[in-house]
DNA sequence: CCCATGTCAGTATTACTGACATTG
DNA sequence: CCAATGTCAGTAGTACTGACATGG
């Protein structure tokens, strides 16, 4: 055989433990009005403000066509601005978008949290090394551009 | 702050490894005709045949329509086979289904075996247990009816 | 000139919720 | 009767591909 057998497939826990997550996740953030996809983007640019929008799309593993999509209404909302009209638009939260992501955020912070209490830090550090190294290894040939 | 750090989150490393790696088997699948979902429930009844409609969701962690309507091509195509009428039909792979799924199991197979190159053995299955120890610390409090 | 970006459309896939008959 | 299942619709959200102007 030297197939894939799912009781032993690395890839299979991967998808089980994103998709659980996911759904934690949504659930959590339904009560705050945010989906996910939303949450992200708020919670990346919260973390790195000025961020243009396909550097966003990047930090988010999306097009940067999905992101603007995703951007329009946040900006529509009031939590995100512009900056400039360049090529390069700096983004960054408006002290509502700030100030709407604190709730979300602590609670996505419980969850993870939730998610890890069983392994201790230095698993936990292991875990995210390793999920790490294994994205590395799949881009590797990708070889983007020249 | 106490709240998500992106650069330390395991769920940030986890939907990176996740992305990552759909994005690396549906370029593959691509190539065999397959799409991911579909590749997952051909591998799944390839591993425990006779799963019904509905186990096979759970164990593709879909809803049960969802499944239903992603069998449903795989009925036509004559890659699945339904068997019985009662509540929890038996489904199986047919021979042509057997024959279709043997080279993308293996592309499948080789592509987790890149993503895994950097990690040893011993590595691979802490990962795999670190895995479905985060998904059940988050299945916990869904508490199932009653 | 070239590459990356921002942006506008259109499309498609995928899964979801709701509903209801059926089965055991 | 009840819980789980199979199944039919309709809906929705999300992302994708294509295309094109812009900017550095």
């Amino acid at each position: 055989m030297g197939q894939v057998d799912l009781d032993r497939s690395v890839g299979y826990a991967l998808k089980r433990a994103v998709t659980t997550l996911h759904g934690a996740l949504e659930a959590e953030l339904r009560g705050h009005g945010l989906s996910l996809p939303q949450y992200a983007c708020l919670e990346l640019l919260a973390q790195r403000p000025g961020l243009s929008n396909a550097e966003l799309a990047r930090g988010a593993f999306v097009t940067r066509q999905a992101m603007h999509q995703l951007l329009a209404s946040l900006l529509a909302s009031g939590l995100v601005t512009s900056q400039g009209t360049g090529r390069a638009r700096r983004l960054q939260l408006t002290a509502e978008g700030q100030r709407r992501l604190r709730g979300p955020s602590l609670a996505v912070a419980a969850i993870e949290e939730r998610m890890l209490a069983g392994l201790s830090p230095h698993q936990r550090e292991n875990l995210r090394q390793d999920l790490i190294t294994c994205a590395e290894a799949l881009r590797e040939p990708e070889r983007r551009h020249a």
